[in-house]
DNA sequence: ATGCATACTATCAGTTTGATATATGGAAAC
DNA sequence: GTTTCCATATATCAAACTGATAGTATGCAT
């Protein structure tokens, strides 16, 4: 399940483009499954050399021309087959929890400053949820919605470890504040 | 807060070979910020070719020679500008939301194959953190108690939601399987 | 008129991954 | 008794990915 298999899953609901899939990677899958260009334009180019999608050119006025790919017959069978791996990953890469493990070299402030960063990251994907809506009409949405959901219960989860939990790290450069403040 | 600044922050405990940062990284740190060999001893060298720690070789018997790194006063200060960065990203890479979120073109069976294996992940996870428990003597591991605490809520998290909504997942397929087995 | 946003493509240095190689000693399996 | 596996320790490499940058055109705001 690297970036290639990703873009063609994305292909099998419709042909699309670079910056289509970017947009869609942004949106909704970009919160567990991040990807620039730098990724999605070679992974493209490959899966069209491999046969795995078909590359049709489409002139435009003005703007560079739309390559907008398209699943082809063994691309489906390729991503069968990558939908059949029984131990897919699930890595977390959190540049915000490495620097709290050293909380002890850091200073209330800038520990605050992290923490409140971090709120409004979580409360601004909680808004895009929200906007983005459950699709109950579509039987092919029951995925997106099971993930969005587990997005949801994460990110709440998230927030209120957080909010519970901050003040155990600025406790011990306050010393009991809350009574020495009355 | 790439791998260096990682590295660089976990010899402020003490110095360490390649090798004992690898177990660091697995043990305690790797849930949320991994790295392997080709990560670490790159990280090392380049720190060290910018004097930003000192190596040391120690011979052993019959095994490869050690190599001891401390870091320098230099090092310490790279470190505290690291900790200074006010937006730390938080990325997470899940092959395993991506599977999921084209449920619908899986069986039954294979939903169910990688549920139950992440369910495993997670169990193991929040084992290994038991096991480990919280420091409360050091003042320097309220980070670390921090950050387990951390992993512990939203793996605990991730569990319910998994158990909770799996059946939405698989509903569709099975159509009323409720009734049907009385 | 200058800057910025949107629409579209693409590249590239630097970083990371995951597998592999090398070498030895000890424990466990057969 | 010997093969096989694991732990200790280092290191490298192709392939993948990141994040920034670049180019080209339209339109909209200031």
């Amino acid at each position: 399940m690297d970036v290639k298999t990703v873009c063609l899953g994305m292909l099998t609901s419709g042909a699309a483009s670079g910056y289509d899939l970017k947009k869609y990677f942004e949106s909704s899958f970009g919160h567990f499954f991040v990807a620039g260009y730098g990724s999605i334009y070679p992974a493209l180019s490959s899966l069209a050399e491999s046969g795995l999608v078909t590359c049709r050119d489409i002139p435009q006025e003005g703007k560079p021309d739309r390559k907008v790919y398209s699943i082809t017959a063994a691309g489906r069978q390729e991503l069968m087959c990558a939908l059949a791996k029984p131990k897919p990953g699930h890595k977390v890469r959190s540049e915000f929890l490495a620097m709290l493990w050293f909380a002890h070299l850091m200073s209330h402030e800038q520990i605050n400053t992290v923490i409140d960063y971090r709120l409004d990251e979580v409360d601004k994907f909680l808004d895009m949820l929200d906007e983005l809506g459950d699709c109950d009409e579509h039987e092919e949405c029951t995925g997106a919605n099971f993930v969005a959901g587990f997005g949801r219960a994460i990110a709440t989860a998230c927030k209120n470890y957080l909010e519970e939990n901050r003040h155990t790290l600025v406790a011990g450069k306050t010393k009991e504040l809350k009574s020495a403040t009355g």
